[in-house]
DNA sequence: GTCTATAACCTGATAGAC
DNA sequence: GTCTATCAGGTTATAGAC
């Protein structure tokens, strides 16, 4: 069945789903219970195994629609044949930013949940996607000798780090939830300067 | 009662040890049972409740040491009042990617696990020594404009963020773990090149 | 579709023999 | 100190009423 588009209240089927969705980026598959998410969606467990069969099911379908987030955002600018590679560090570093603000937990749980379990990762195929993609080819001609994967690695080392060590920050008292925004928003500005300086060097 | 020094054989306790500390870096407090660690150690259940009482006080051991090491192992450099800010980039790449290789688990297990449970770490105090270092006076004279944790974050980032996504590269195809491992050595070399550059922007 | 009650299983921890 | 057997509690999943 498709999915309604008027304005009519939430299905449990979505409620059930955007409670997994929290839940499980918050605590990671492990340290979730199936109470944990019902109760968050206001529902009861026998509803969730009716919609998703088991708390596996369910979660592989969040974890799939997380992967395609954190790994497809930048995908369209990598393969951007119209653009300049200065242009595109700046599209990247923004736009990254600005997604991850909005989630700020996906890195540390797409991440470790990619550590326990492989299996679900292999289906996306972003070795070929980066390796194919026209960022790469720019990468090349401007810095013949270095592998871009160190670049890569470090630009998103740059931008994701911060994230992924957000709750240290917070329990190290050195930033609050704002203070880790306005640092974000800085880095919009800072990091483009600072990656095309990488470039510079030989 | 003191560890011994003789080469008499191993302790059961600290074969528990040993196992609890490779099965929880590897899958994470909430995904390791009792029973993980004590077939690791090839002993059994009531040895660990016996010298630990229980798995969370096992964990606790764990995590501390594990903090200590993480956070610890950079801190005589970040002090070190005789050697300059080029130096000590140097230093912090060179010792922390070392260490790093030696456990490769480290970063993503301790960051996941503050995620989980912030009351642990709070007893570290990183934020205080880190504000009041000589490598923090060292980088507001060389740029006055850019707060410091900007640039240790970038920092931290191109050295730590490689191995926290290691299981992507690996599940992917991109890198075996002997790449790997050749990779994080060439980092050694280009790293503080980077680094460096990035001090040279206004 | 939704809920309550319960089954079936798993996990941490302990009792008690050696 | 070490082990086997077992308990107590919690968790996922399902049966069956509405």
């Amino acid at each position: 069945m498709a999915k309604s588009t008027s304005k009519e209240a939430i299905s449990a089927e979505e409620k059930i789903k955007a409670a997994a969705r929290k839940v499980f980026t918050q605590k990671g598959y492990a340290a979730t219970r199936t109470r944990d998410i019902v109760e968050e969606a206001g529902l009861n467990i026998a509803l969730l195994n009716y919609y998703f069969r088991s708390k596996e099911k369910l979660f592989e379908i969040i974890m799939l629609e997380k992967m395609q987030e954190f790994f497809g955002i930048i995908i369209p600018f990598l393969h951007d044949e119209t653009t300049t590679l200065d242009k595109k560090i700046e599209q990247i570093t923004n736009r990254y930013i600005d997604m991850l603000l909005q989630n700020p937990d996906m890195p540390i749980f797409v991440l470790s949940e990619i550590r326990n379990n492989n299996g679900l990762f292999k289906k996306i195929q972003v070795g070929k996607i980066l390796q194919s993609s026209h960022f790469v080819r720019q990468l090349k001609e401007k810095q013949p000798g270095v592998q871009p994967l160190h670049f890569i690695a470090s630009m998103l080392g740059m931008i994701i780090f911060p994230f992924v060590s957000k709750p240290v920050f917070k329990s190290a008292g050195v930033l609050n939830e704002h203070g880790f925004a306005t640092m974000m928003e800085e880095r919009k500005k800072l990091l483009p300067k600072w990656i095309k300086a990488m470039l510079g060097t030989k």
